[in-house]
DNA sequence: AACGGCTCGC
DNA sequence: CTGCGAGCCGTTC
């Protein structure tokens, strides 16, 4: 009895020629481990409990009485109850939600604790989950982290990260990129951070045969100006950062299958007019929105979808009576053959350069992979061969009908590198 | 130990 | 009521 691998020639190519040569690789990457400097984040802990502990007494002063700060049930009886904040949004189980976005609408009415609260926690996330953490999962042996990477967990292809976990390491606020910056080379080594630009944009253009957005892409314009200048009808040049700032919402949000409501509180306007700029990016390119009818169409009569190399995902809720359940397998349904295929491309391109670093007998090894980039460590001298050399390689993983680019960076550390 | 709420990344 | 993950802390059992 066959299983639907067997029976599925793309499948069992998925398996041959991305998943079976991709093993060694993973295998030498987590061998290969991370280097940190675990003194710089030693202090990097004690400045932060300092501002943590600054923070509290700031907060035990507005709230008139102590309280624990990472406990949502205590904050919600001191903002609701004591000061009377209004409950703008209410979580899964019922209660008053404190999230990020509440506690920021709240302190643009100016109620003064939110704002003391949203820089405890994002303090305290880098503190508990990096800079204490990290050290500790040194390895004593070879003086450095070797993360696991999981080659079958997620239902899009990409790979997944644990103990620790190394794709979600800070790079937004400033305070989140010191952290990056104990991402460090061995003496005599540089980092090389090489990542694919727009890679999920650059699949959607393909996929969707959507003349705009291949021509957007084939001129090297900036996607999201470009978005930006169809969506509200004024030239490239006029494009404010505001106008920017939505485009690139809106580009994404199309990316995950994102509703008119999802736009709207995203970006700040309302409903209505979030489904305007939908309706005129869907008039502007026309060949997305005929993919994405496409895509839930074809997902619903075969009960799958699948990348550009023919990796499927099965979505047996897409035929589910409960509506927001269907909902929510046909925004998979789009989102899952762009995410991915993106996963292809960086799973051949890993064994393409690994095959290549093998060969070569170059002093470099891969260290990381984060869902579009490599990590690379690399011998000084040999920092600027490989830089030259990797773009070509990675962009070479697939033949998209749109540039595939690779944007490359060194540096003494992970930070420095981008 | 398991779960909820929250927040980090792409 | 925008996709995919991992992990922290607090809370409950």
């Amino acid at each position: 009895m066959l299983g639907k691998l067997e029976q599925t020639p793309s499948l069992l190519k998925v398996l041959t020629e991305i998943e079976m040569p991709l093993v060694p690789v993973l295998a030498r990457i987590e061998r290969n481990g991370a280097l940190v400097d675990a003194q710089l984040l030693g202090q990097q802990s004690v400045e932060l409990g300092e501002k943590l502990v600054e923070l509290e007494r700031e907060a035990f002063d507005i709230a008139g009485e102590e309280f624990n700060l990472g406990s949502p049930k205590q904050l919600g009886v001191i903002l609701y109850e004591k000061l009377g904040c209004p409950v703008l949004s209410k979580t899964a189980g019922g209660q008053p939600s404190t999230a990020e976005s509440v506690l920021a609408e709240l302190a643009e009415q100016d109620y003064p604790l939110p704002k003391v609260i949203m820089q405890h926690r994002s303090l305290s996330k880098l503190k508990g989950t990096y800079t204490d953490k990290l050290p500790q999962q040194i390895n004593p042996r070879t003086g450095r982290i070797h993360t696991s990477y999981h080659q079958a967990v997620t239902a899009t292809g990409r790979l997944s990260s644990s103990d620790p976990n190394l794709q979600n390491i800070p790079i937004r606020t400033a305070e989140g990129r010191r952290i990056r910056q104990a991402f460090i080379a061995a003496p005599g080594y540089q980092l090389l951070a090489a990542d694919y630009s727009q890679i999920e944009l650059r699949i959607m253009a393909h996929l969707a045969q959507d003349a705009g957005l291949l021509e957007a892409f084939r001129n090297g314009l900036d996607v999201h100006r470009a978005t930006a200048a169809e969506v509200f009808g004024v030239p490239l040049e006029q494009v404010s950062s505001d106008q920017r700032r939505s485009a690139k919402a809106i580009n994404f949000g199309l990316i995950y299958g994102m509703s008119a409501f999802g736009l709207a509180k995203q970006i700040g306007v309302g409903r209505k007019e979030a489904q305007e700029y939908i309706d005129r990016y869907f008039a502007r390119y026309p060949g997305v929105l005929a993919y994405m009818e496409r895509t839930r169409t074809q997902a619903a009569e075969q009960g799958f979808v699948e990348t550009l190399f023919g990796r499927r995902l099965y979505l047996p809720e897409i035929h589910s009576k409960n509506g927001a359940m269907r909902k929510a397998a046909e925004r998979t349904a789009i989102n899952a053959p762009m995410q991915g295929t993106a996963a292809d491309i960086i799973k051949r391109a890993m064994v393409a350069v690994d095959v290549w670093l093998q060969e070569s007998g170059l002093d470099a090894r891969i260290i990381l992979q984060v869902h579009d980039e490599l990590v690379l460590e690399v011998r000084e001298d040999q920092v600027e061969t490989l830089r030259e050399r990797i773009g070509p390689l990675m962009s070479a993983a697939a033949d998209l009908d749109v540039p595939l680019l690779v944007e490359a960076g060194v540096g003494a550390n992970w930070d420095e590198a981008h």
